[in-house]
DNA sequence: ATCTTGACTTCGG
DNA sequence: TCCGAAGCCAAGA
């Protein structure tokens, strides 16, 4: 599968995540069919435009932690807006990961 | 074609 | 828990 109809495949799934919930880089790149493929994810995320209606404020590194970027903190902002929890500046996956459950147990 | 650079992940110390 | 090294895929120089 090309890189174009990855980007397609990385946003689709991304468009998928709930509102209140949270899904890491390596899981979208599964989902969409790229298992390591995680950096793909970050790279596609990051040409985003900025009025975007892409939850990409969902997607976070492996372990609930933000990844490190100029605007890290305003997406913590918009997670804690709709109810995420955040345990040591990083977010409770217990309580709001999408589908598996990367952490140790609560 | 080789090397560097990332919104990454995992493992070992 | 924090840090560094290695593996990862694509893009740009």
């Amino acid at each position: 599968m090309p890189p174009e109809d990855l980007r397609a495949e990385i946003l689709r799934v991304v468009r998928r995540i709930p509102r209140g919930r949270v899904a890491t880089y390596g899981e979208v790149a599964l989902h969409a069919g790229w298992p390591r493929a995680a950096r793909l994810v970050g790279r596609v995320l990051s040409d985003l435009p900025e009025g975007t209606r892409i939850p990409w404020h969902r997607v976070v590194s492996a372990g609930g932690r933000i990844a490190s970027r100029p605007g890290a903190s305003g997406q913590r902002g918009r997670l804690a807006a709709e109810g995420v929890a955040f345990r040591g500046g990083r977010v409770d996956l217990g309580r709001h990961a999408w589908r598996a459950l990367p952490g140790p147990p609560a």
